[in-house]
DNA sequence: CTCTTGTATCGATGGTTGTCGATACAAGAT
DNA sequence: ATCTTGTATCGACAACCATCGATACAAGAG
């Protein structure tokens, strides 16, 4: 019941977290847990990479459901779309020895 | 703070697990729980890629070091190497808010 | 208006990946 | 030795991906 989503999305979402670069971006947004979010300004010169990788990455991370954002002003601002990384540690929680609520193989 | 290693590490992880079929394959191999570990026979028919697709995908679980493997006889067995979906888990918890229950920090 | 700065998109490119069939290797059975 | 079954590797191919420079778009300043 946890997830019913299939392991598609979720393993779309971790596959958005199997970059190196994107997975900073998200702990980075995490960190700031600030409500109005995380300025792009602040992340691009954090990285050795162009900005419109940057950009791609950000992207990638939103339509992975990870993310999201919203422009004020000449700003965009990105933060962690809640309730989705305890999805996915829930899902990393079925894997763990003790845990067995939900059974990977009875699928179909 | 937890994990010194860097991001690549953890990255080439959920890297790997960003495929459905090594998500579920995870999956399966971590529900059996037995020390034994599963044998590959019973993971091959339980998807719809072929069989040399299916050790493709154990391989890149296992350069990622998620799973290990043993050969016992005629036949493979896989398993879940101890402690990693634990580091895994404690990545994501570093995305969580830190809703600290004991005492209000008050960042905000 | 123009100029500047922040961000996203475009187009190209070299590298990577998922998949398959064919085949090699491993091990037990006959 | 030969046959059969289980598993891994090889070679190939199409699709995808990370990255870049160039450029377009957005918004404020002068």
């Amino acid at each position: 019941m946890s997830n019913q989503v299939g392991d598609g999305e979720v393993a779309a979402a971790f596959k958005a977290l199997g970059d190196p670069v994107r997975l900073r971006l998200l702990l980075m947004i995490a960190a700031a847990q600030t409500e109005q979010g995380v300025c792009v300004c602040q992340l691009t010169p954090a990285f050795a990479v162009s900005q419109p990788t940057i950009s791609h990455h950000l992207k990638q991370l939103r339509q992975a459901g990870l993310i999201d954002c919203e422009r004020r002003g000449t700003w965009v601002y990105y933060w962690v779309v809640p309730g989705v990384i305890e999805r996915l540690s829930g899902t990393l929680a079925d894997a763990l020895p003790e845990a067995a609520p939900v059974s990977a193989t009875g699928r179909g």
